[in-house]
DNA sequence: CACGTCACG
DNA sequence: ACGTACGTGACGTGA
């Protein structure tokens, strides 16, 4: 089979949309030297070295559509009439995509009177009849009609990276219809995006029963006289010469006139000498790079870079130099307060040193430069560096640049843990961990450890290469402040909660785990007895099958893979059989053992302590995220579960725990940000929040006669309005119908025109500018807010909406904990702030520092951030966290 | 390694 | 007609 041909075909416009669109958070990053933009070029050439190597083609060819009229605008004017027009910012790009596609040795090809859809249809069909192989690549679900069993049509996905690939048999399991009736059901439902109308109110669920019913729309219209009277008959009739001209104007042309033949676009690989001038003149570092090494191991590849032994001579150097200098401290564990550190390199007035001798860190002089603040050093990962340095006796100032911090605020996407990864985003080809070190069970320090150090080395060099361009865009995204004020000093303050890590103690989550093991054991049995049957009740598959096919209880929702019997299921089915609210019971207790009580006790290190580690560099709005363990989800709202902070106890027997908590940081946030006349007299008077809103939306005079289940209705509708409401959603939630859902929201939005405002601004300030910010100008950017598909923009909508919400109140707190550390320290109290849950501190303090914390917390918290409404703060303290409530 | 489920704000 | 609340992490199951 080695001769066997294979063509590859890439709707060229498509694609360059997507890519466009992938890439577009990094719009100006990506310009070349002529000042032209780049990203979708950069995108598209990446997604491109993906193809190549999976498809290995024989033949390939790029269509691009030739202008605005075709034979389809002939047969209806107002074709793609509404379809936006092309960013100018990917218009030029047009043009040196199909250079570049000409140089990587693939031909290009456009057809006046036809589109890109028509080329790629009747190359197919000859590819075919002369027995190849046929891959086509698109960002357009509508090419999948073309798809035979030697016809693969792959959809790019998220990006233009990843694919879905559709055959015949995929199309049947996705829509239920074959590729050859999907131009039907175009037909019939019409196309928005290309602005043709179907037939009125049938959508794709519609159309599919319909083909499935009479096969295909001149079936469908033969018998339609035979229909039910209903409104969908009616429709159907009257709208029948558009669905015929819309199946028409659906149809791929499969035998467009087109001049190339199969023999003419053989694939002829890489131009190496010209293409290498096209990516230096596009500065493609990356791509320059990847051909350089296309040969061999990246690994052996690495440039190499001089260095020398970091030694005590070398300390004595770098601790009298009044140079910024940049230092990497490597550890490969998972876990860096586990994991040994296994080498280090610091970069010192353009000279390298680098050691896989830890013994450094005993050394005097380079201890005394690693302490010293007024020593500025750059780093990649601050907090990681000093917890790792701590373990080894070290204390760590005066960081200025943490590369990691940076990525992260210039774009919430670019932030992973990885040098490697982040030097990459930025177009530099640094291996990463996966790569250097190998995957999984490969995973290994390299034997010769100059290739680790000239590996330190090559990252300390990357991070003063990019320190610049990147303190450059931060300057100019006005996010300096969030960076030097709130991030960068945070990265201290959670290094030293870390470090001090939360005492936990594990007898009494033992005790716990053996009494729920017991009571597990008798549900157990209970729920056997009860079902007539042993089965494994923590799988979903088999407890399914127990109570749907063996017990007949009536199936409420499915998942994927088949029944759910997530707990809003069983809690309808509880008094259909009492085997549901034993599943419950054991569910409930089993979570709580598994995840808590026996989870949190692998985790307990010798000091009796655990160490989380904060993520300060992952969530999209600006929240921490506590891992390894979690310590943000501890139980709670059940007593059983609290219980478990009962094992949470302070440092010394005598001390106790203290929690402060902001009450509704959100909605306070909410009313500053949108200026809500209504909302904001509220809190300035401190009403009750949820009473209020329930007077106002239920149209009450007073307070008074609010009942618990408004005020219960009218919270529930104060949270959706931040996540981003919809009908459907709050009558989920509350149980109400998705009809009295919708007039709540219009009541809501009545009393509170100023919300309404608000929502509506931000989705038009996303559109316009592709991002959304907090109050201190955290971004995230927001690309599937031009999305074609109707989920994925809605779903950016929402996030537009709640960003600014959840990223402010997050802002607030991080400002608070700074501000708590420094009162700490210059009141030399013995309190440790120890956790963050979102909107809560938690600390342990001597009992006589309880009624000091008790003044302090809530004023440092409640000053930390002016808003046109005050914020509130409560606070509790006991002997262990359970108590502190 | 994806999925369903469930713990928190 | 579409398919839904926003943000997280960890566990057990089963391909």
């Amino acid at each position: 089979m080695a001769d066997k041909k294979k063509l590859l075909l890439i709707d060229g416009n498509s694609v360059s949309f997507r890519a466009f669109f992938a890439m577009h958070n990094v719009l100006d990053k990506f310009i070349s030297g002529d000042g032209i933009h780049t990203n979708a070029l950069y995108a598209f050439n990446n997604m491109l070295d993906i193809i190549l190597k999976d498809e290995k083609p024989t033949h390939a060819l790029v269509a691009f559509d030739a202008g605005k009229t075709t034979f389809r605008t002939e047969m209806f004017s107002d074709y793609k009439g509404t379809r936006a027009k092309t960013p100018p910012e990917l218009m030029e790009q047009l043009p040196l995509i199909q250079e570049m596609l000409n140089l990587r040795g693939i031909k290009t090809y456009e057809l006046k009177n036809y589109e890109a859809d028509d080329i790629i249809g009747t190359l197919s069909r000859e590819g075919e009849k002369d027995g190849m192989d046929v891959t086509i690549i698109t960002g357009d679900r509508d090419l999948t009609q073309l798809t035979t069993d030697k016809v693969t049509v792959k959809v790019n996905i998220k990006g233009v990276t990843e694919t879905e690939a559709y055959t015949p048999t995929h199309v049947k399991e996705k829509l239920g219809i074959t590729p050859e009736q999907i131009i039907d059901m175009k037909g019939l439902m019409g196309d928005n995006s290309d602005h043709y109308p179907g037939v009125e109110k049938v959508g794709e669920k519609t159309a599919i029963k319909l083909l499935n019913e009479y096969g295909t729309m001149e079936g469908l219209y033969e018998h339609v006289d035979e229909m039910k009277k209903s409104k969908l008959k009616e429709h159907l009739i009257n709208d029948k010469d558009q669905a015929f001209l819309s199946k028409k104007l659906a149809t791929i042309n499969c035998e467009a006139p087109i001049e190339v033949k199969l023999a003419d676009v053989e694939y002829q690989g890489d131009n190496q000498e010209q293409l290498i001038q096209f990516y230096q003149k596009m500065s493609f570092n990356s791509f320059l790079e990847k051909m350089d090494v296309d040969t061999g191991e990246t690994q052996a590849e690495l440039p190499e870079i001089k260095f020398a032994e970091l030694d005590a001579e070398a300390a004595k150097k770098i601790a009298s130099s009044n140079k910024t200098q940049t230092l990497i401290v490597e550890s490969l564990g998972e876990n860096y307060h586990i994991s040994p550190i296994i080498g280090l390199a610091v970069e010192s007035e353009g000279n390298f040193y680098a050691t896989t001798d830890v013994t450094i860190l005993e050394d005097a002089n380079f201890k005394s430069w690693l302490a010293d603040g007024k020593k500025e050093k750059y780093v990649f990962d601050n907090k990681k560096t000093i917890a790792l340095l701590n373990r080894y006796g070290c204390e760590f100032n005066g960081v200025s640049f943490d590369m990691l911090l940076v990525s992260y605020l210039l774009d919430t996407n670019n932030n992973k843990t990885d040098i490697g990864i982040v030097a990459q985003n930025y177009g530099h080809n640094l291996p990463n961990a996966d790569e250097f070190y190998g995957k999984g069970t490969k995973r290994a320090i390299p034997e010769d450890e100059k290739v680790l150090m000239n590996f330190l080395c090559q990252k300390a060099q990357i991070i003063n290469e990019l320190h610049d361009k990147m303190m450059q865009e931060l300057k100019d995204n006005d996010q300096d402040s969030l960076y030097d004020e709130i991030e960068l000093p945070l990265s201290i303050v959670l290094a030293s909660m870390e470090i001090k890590g939360v005492t936990v103690e594990a007898a009494k989550l033992k005790e716990m785990e053996n009494s729920f093991a017991e009571r597990l054991n008798t549900i157990e049995q209970k729920i056997y007895q009860e079902a007539g049957e042993e089965f494994n009740i923590n799988s979903p598959k088999q407890l399914g099958v127990v109570l749907f096919e063996d017990l007949k209880l009536p199936v409420i929702k499915k998942t994927k893979t088949g029944y759910s019997t997530a707990v809003d299921v069983l809690e309808k089915l509880k008094d259909k059989s009492p085997v549901v609210q034993m599943i419950l019971d054991y569910r409930q207790i089993s979570k709580i053992n598994s995840t808590y009580a026996i989870g949190l006790q692998k985790f307990i290190q010798q000091d009796n302590k655990i160490h989380t580690i904060y993520q300060q560099t992952l969530t999209q709005t600006g929240r921490l995220s506590s891992i390894d363990p979690n310590l943000q989800n501890i139980p709670i709202r059940i007593d059983e579960g609290r219980q478990i902070r009962k094992a949470f106890v302070p440092k010394h027997p005598d001390w106790e725990m203290f929690s402060a908590d902001y009450s509704q940081v959100e909605l306070r946030v909410l009313a500053h940000i949108s200026g809500d006349e209504n909302m904001q007299e509220a809190f300035k008077e401190d009403y009750d929040i949820h009473a209020h809103t329930a007077m106002r939306i239920f149209g009450l005079d007073t307070t008074d006669d609010v009942t618990p289940d408004m005020r219960r209705k009218a919270k529930a509708t104060n949270f959706g309005i931040v996540y981003g409401i919809s009908d459907y959603g709050l009558s989920q939630n509350i149980g109400i119908t998705r009809k009295e859902a919708a007039q709540f929201i219009e009541n809501y939005f009545e009393q509170y025109p100023g919300v309404k405002q608000y929502m509506d601004d931000i989705v038009k300030f996303a559109r316009e500018n592709g991002y959304v910010e907090t109050i201190m100008h955290r971004r995230r950017y927001l690309p599937d807010i031009h999305a074609k598909n109707f989920a994925l923009r809605n779903f950016a909508q929402r996030t537009a909406m709640n960003t600014p919400i959840q990223g402010s109140a997050a802002d607030i707190i991080k400002v608070a904990m700074i501000n708590m550390q420094k009162k700490i320290k210059d009141e030399n109290l013995q309190a440790n702030l120890l956790l963050q849950v979102h909107d809560e501190m938690i600390f342990e303090a001597p009992k006589e520092e309880i009624p000091i914390l008790e003044k302090l917390v809530p004023s440092v918290m409640d000053s930390a951030v002016k808003l046109d409404v005050p914020l509130k703060v409560e606070s509790a303290h006991g002997k262990t966290w359970y108590e502190a409530k």
